[in-house]
DNA sequence: TTTAGGTTTAAACAACTGTTTAATACAATT
DNA sequence: AATTGTATTAAACAGTTGTTTAAACCTAAA
């Protein structure tokens, strides 16, 4: 390991090469000799420096979440709870993109949510899960009372499923979304502001909290 | 093509066989032999009766359709809106079976939203639109005043979005909810019903409705 | 029984895959 | 200049892939 530049160089570049490509096509449409064509270097050194395909995927799974978490940052907690929330659903949207075309970090992440490999536990436990439970406790305060684990767990999914889901959906918008409609009404802010607005009113809705208590009740009914 | 019995079974057989692990694998991982061996069938069988995997496949996507499209159907409209938007919601959380397993046609029609291929044109128009333009029409006979294109599907994103996380992220679920809540508390009955109260309280809230029509004057001033 | 035509089969094919090898190039140290 | 250890390379390797082939098989009509 005389010339360490070098190695730093080809080494992060078949790393950089790599993410963008499984991201885009998946490990196994991903073909290797693709990867080192595009990175500029000998197909032999994946496996020089990475030992085989697979550990490069994992390493580039890692390299991914390291570039992301620092990226577009939680707002820190000096705000009322309502702002709170509109300024995480803001993070969420911009992180993931929203309905537009991510960075190739967020697309390999995604997979890993989609169809986990051993890659994504550690993704939860340092990447998912900080996140939501800054929502959770968002959403404590805004609540009227203590609320139970489901229902914090359930209310974070809807406001987290309604960002995801534009996610997720993003490749089929122009088959879905009316001609120009992404582009006019969904773009992150306005759609950051619609989910913070649904999903506000409902959590300060009187009636919402009677029916949700109604349901514990019910729930705890069966279990007896 | 004497042996008509023969041929629909073979034929049937593979569409079957293939279309689980297809769903299962997805294409590019899903190997010809091994559709051939679970089926039982030579591997000359797949190119004799489709041409090739490519259109195998797009046929199993076709099949799986077929097979969802009138099983779960939706309740027909002799019911105020906000019993027609429980129905809705509960339909299509038993359509893609919640956080559960799903069966394998949902799991084939699932891979085509995420990565649309040719056959996924076909699953919007029949499948997905009509489906929601059934919301739409419920979310529209919810609403103060008549809603513009775009608030509409904004809404419905909202809705849709909820049910259809559980669904892409039922995978990560023994990861990330905690121990036994997925069993107790995220079932499908339950966990449409927290939805449908959620999002009829955002539906029902006049505050809602004013920061949505605030929110279209400052976009439509943007535009001038 | 013979014939004809769809069906099934084992084998082969050619292209592609991830990986290894052995030789070479290179840069720094002696 | 010689040595040493790393980096790079073209070539080869062994296994897998989707697909094709040509012969065998089967059933029903002639």
């Amino acid at each position: 390991m005389e010339n360490v530049q070098d190695e730093i160089d080809v080494k992060h570049r078949i790393l950089m090469t790599a993410g963008r490509i499984f991201a885009e096509k998946g490990f196994a449409d991903t073909k290797v000799r693709e990867i080192c064509a595009a990175a500029d270097v000998n197909v032999a050194a994946v496996n020089y420096y990475f030992g085989d395909k697979e550990n490069l995927y994992i390493e580039a799974v890692a390299f991914a979440r390291q570039n992301r978490a620092n990226e577009v940052p939680l707002p820190d907690a000096d705000a009322d709870a309502a702002t709170r929330l509109r300024q995480f659903i803001l993070t969420l949207v911009n992180r993931t993109a929203g309905i537009n075309e991510p960075p190739w970090e967020v697309q390999l992440i995604l997979r890993e949510v989609l169809f986990p490999t051993e890659a994504c536990k550690r993704l939860i436990e340092e990447y998912f899960r900080p996140f939501f439970e800054h929502l959770i406790s968002v959403v404590q305060e805004l609540a009227p009372e203590k609320l139970k684990p489901e229902t914090a767990y359930r209310l974070g999914y809807s406001i987290v499923g309604q960002v995801m889901y534009l996610r997720f959906t993003s490749k089929m918008k122009s088959l879905f979304l009316p001609e120009g409609m992404a582009d006019s009404h969904f773009q992150n802010e306005q759609i950051a502001e619609h989910i913070y607005q649904f999903s506000l009113a409902a959590l300060q809705s009187e009636q919402f909290w009677q029916a949700s208590s109604q349901m514990d009740e019910a729930s705890s009914l069966k279990l007896t």
